[in-house]
DNA sequence: TACGTGATCACG
DNA sequence: GTGATCACGTAA
């Protein structure tokens, strides 16, 4: 299990590094194939202008889950990183399955739904025996380039893919 | 390319 | 209260 120092560094280390690891849970198990970063005075950050109810737990300590409801009906996943006060989180935006998941894993909504995570999970430790990443496998090239979908600060180059696998989202 | 869908936030 | 907005997915 990757431990809580893992998470406190930067959204944009964490985001790059986080590939190729291994989510657990719930007896499913899938590889981070794609990610983006969001970091404090990011325009495309929820934690960009101030502190609401939706984007506290993003200044929590790194290691814990920030889900969020997004045009009504998908439910995006984020790792919170970086120390408690510096709101910043990656996105999990695609991830190859490797045990116990049905369905399509090629999109961030797509992702929760594989993995059975909800709002509920909100705030969740990743430091638990319930929910963790592992060491998993090694990517051979790591691509970085722009974020997509965003209305703001999709110029900003925090997005990071394995390269050349055919699960990474598209616009 | 169009739009469903509902929580959230900035207003007043 | 209310209206605009939104880190998406699907079908067309």
């Amino acid at each position: 299990m990757l431990d809580k120092s893992f998470y406190t560094r930067d959204a944009i280390i964490v985001a790059k590094e986080l590939l190729g690891k291994k989510i657990c849970y719930n007896g499913r198990e899938a590889i981070i194939i794609e990610t983006e970063a969001y970091t404090i005075s990011d325009p495309g950050s929820h934690a960009y202008k101030k502190k609401t109810k939706r984007n506290a737990v993003m200044y929590d300590e790194g290691g814990v889950l920030y889900i969020y409801l997004c045009y009504g009906m998908h439910e995006l996943m984020n790792i919170v990183t970086d120390k408690e006060g510096v709101p910043s989180a990656v996105l999990i935006r695609a991830v190859e399955p490797v045990k116990g998941i049905k369905g399509k894993t090629n999109g961030p909504g797509l992702v929760t739904k594989a993995l059975g995570i909800t709002r509920k999970h909100n705030g969740m430790s990743l430091t638990s025996n319930e929910l963790w990443i592992e060491k998993g496998i090694k990517p051979e090239e790591i691509i970085q380039t722009t974020r997509i979908g965003l209305s703001q600060g999709e110029g900003l180059p925090y997005r990071f893919y394995i390269k050349d696998n055919p699960l990474v989202s598209k616009k």
